[in-house]
RNA sequence: GGCCCCGUCGUCUAGAGGCCUAGGACGCCGCCCUCUCAAGGCGGUAGCGUGGGUUCAAAUCCCAUCGGGGCUACCA
């Protein structure tokens, strides 16, 4: 049996990395199986559903690269892959389930529900309705022709329990004294998750269910419904909850969840996936480190963890750097000249990009965000207008300052090859005839052409910035000393 | 309140009775390298929630306790 699974969120928000996560765990698990990822969207909430987060949680989904073989937009054997399309079909199935006797119709309020919540609470017992309040036939008849709604409940079969083996939370067991008689169709005839869920379940004959743990306790519900339609549950996989630093599941007061939020701080897709795999699995032998491919490879549902995992950006963020660095130039210049013209102000011309990509392996293995290619190449595109401020004071502003910029401007102008070597033979006889240190007379000339004393290397920075171009800017700041 | 889940360094985890004076990674600290910042190299800091058992032997098994989390909607 080819092992079919869904990844099916629910268009109420943006994709966030917690869903993200469980989208992989079913990427990984149907790759590593041979089987099928459908994407499928369960949009039955239509009070809170929206076409944009619909939109948002396909874009990064492909952002990612968690390509999925069927369902929503690339279609498959089973129409659109979107709930709000098949409320027919959820209708059929409830009425079934009526006239089955499985389910049926209730007209409780919502003040006798109350009234029945609070007793069992001060009684100390599970407040799971259990039907009692369940209409005769002829009062539902009555009370329907007369024009009256009422939602469709399952009735729980009670005394008894729904057992299952979870993957990763092992033997399960749930009382259905505590399972109360939930609603699958509501007064207006919308499905509710529940019914919908478990419907596209069977007919889109969905093998493995894995999701997070915040379902759990739903899922007797699920086996429940799906045995009153006569067939087979699916088996599942609950996963642990992604909290935030404080230990409480994982939420915008933590700062950023959604992924587009990830991508646009200059996150990679790859350094996402893999941080993101690593929160309730590890790879084996001690690895960190490991591609979308070889993730397939290696992965096993049944090693997840049950922990819940506390996301730490910071990991993220020196993972990004790993995978950065590894990056080749041409793709990292790329993907990173954009951030540069937009910080420098201009479209680039054929000069600036070739100087660009001379800068380009200098400020990569410098690099964790994106963005910060930006500040660290702008002074070779703009002007220096102004010095930082603690530079100028610190290493400007001393007795080494002067001695070290009229050296630099004497060594540079007498030197026939600008190259990098060049540079550095020549800077570095002059710190010796001026006995300097090579902090002390290096730093006022990195000052000088970059306006800080944080830099890519100098002696390649010169040679990139070129003769006239740094030897005018050594001898303004030379002026403004004086 | 009820039901359910979880509990190894600050964080992610390895560990399925002796291989554990608990391993790896991030972070943090120190040293080295070094023209700044990174990167890199080396070293260090730090943990089995607690209390009882079982056993020759427990991070690993049992019980209790404490702590955290989820669910408890005509949300998903």
């Amino acid at each position: 049996m080819t092992p079919r699974v869904r990844f099916a969120p629910s268009p109420t928000g943006y994709l966030h990395v917690g869903a993200a996560r469980t989208a992989l765990y079913n990427y990984l698990f149907a790759h590593h199986n041979g089987g099928t990822f459908i994407l499928r969207s369960d949009d039955t909430d239509t009070a809170r559903g929206a076409d944009e987060f619909q939109e948002d949680i396909l874009e990064h989904l492909g952002w990612l690269g968690l390509e999925w073989d069927e369902g929503t937009v690339v279609g498959g054997p089973h129409g659109t892959y979107r709930q709000s399309d098949r409320y027919d079909r959820y209708r059929s199935v409830a009425q079934a389930l009526v006239n089955s006797g499985s389910a049926y119709y209730s007209f409780a309020t919502a003040e006798q529900l109350d009234a029945f919540k609070r007793e069992a609470r001060e009684a100390g017992t599970s407040p799971a309705y259990d039907g009692s309040l369940e209409p005769s036939e002829s009062e539902v008849a009555e009370r329907l022709a007369a024009g009256e709604t009422a939602v469709v409940r399952f009735k729980v079969p009670r005394p008894g329990a729904t057992v299952f083996a979870d993957i990763v939370r092992g033997d399960m067991r749930f009382e259905h004294a505590q399972v109360d008689d939930f609603v699958i169709l509501r007064s207006n005839g919308t499905p509710t998750y529940h019914l919908a869920s478990t419907v596209d379940d069977v007919d889109y004959g969905i093998t493995h269910v894995i999701r997070g743990e915040d379902l759990l306790s739903s899922t007797p519900k699920h086996i429940l419904l799906t045995r009153a339609m006569g067939s087979d549950p699916a088996i599942y996989a609950h996963l642990s909850l992604l909290m935030g630093p404080d230990g409480k599941k994982l939420s915008k007061r933590h700062g950023d969840t959604a992924m587009a939020a990830y991508r646009g701080a200059g996150y990679l897709p790859e350094a996402m996936n893999n941080y993101l795999a690593l929160l309730g699995w590890n790879i084996g032998d001690d690895e960190t480190i490991a591609s979308l491919n070889e993730m397939v490879d290696r992965f096993d549902l049944t090693t997840v963890s049950k922990n819940p995992a506390v996301f730490d950006p910071k990991k993220l963020e020196w993972m990004n750097g790993v995978y950065i660095r590894d990056m080749d130039d041409a793709e990292f210049l790329e993907v990173t000249l954009p951030l540069v013209e937009e910080v420098v102000g201009r479209t680039f011309s054929r000069d600036d990009r070739a100087r660009y990509a001379m800068l380009v392996p200098l400020v990569k293995e410098r690099t964790k965000l994106l963005p910060e290619v930006a500040s660290q190449a702008r002074f070779l595109f703009v002007d220096i207008d102004e010095y930082d401020e603690k530079a100028w004071s610190k290493v400007m502003a001393v007795d080494e300052g002067p001695i070290a910029l009229d050296g630099a401007v004497a060594a540079l102008e007498a030197l026939d090859s600008w190259t990098t070597d060049g540079i550095d033979t020549a800077l570095r006889s002059m710190l010796e005839e001026h006995e300097l240190s090579a902090r002390k007379g290096l730093q006022p000339i990195r000052v000088a052409i970059s306006g800080s004393t944080v830099s890519p290397p100098l002696f390649e920075s010169l040679e990139i910035l070129g003769r006239d171009e740094a030897l005018s800017r050594i001898r303004t700041a030379r002026a403004a000393l004086s």
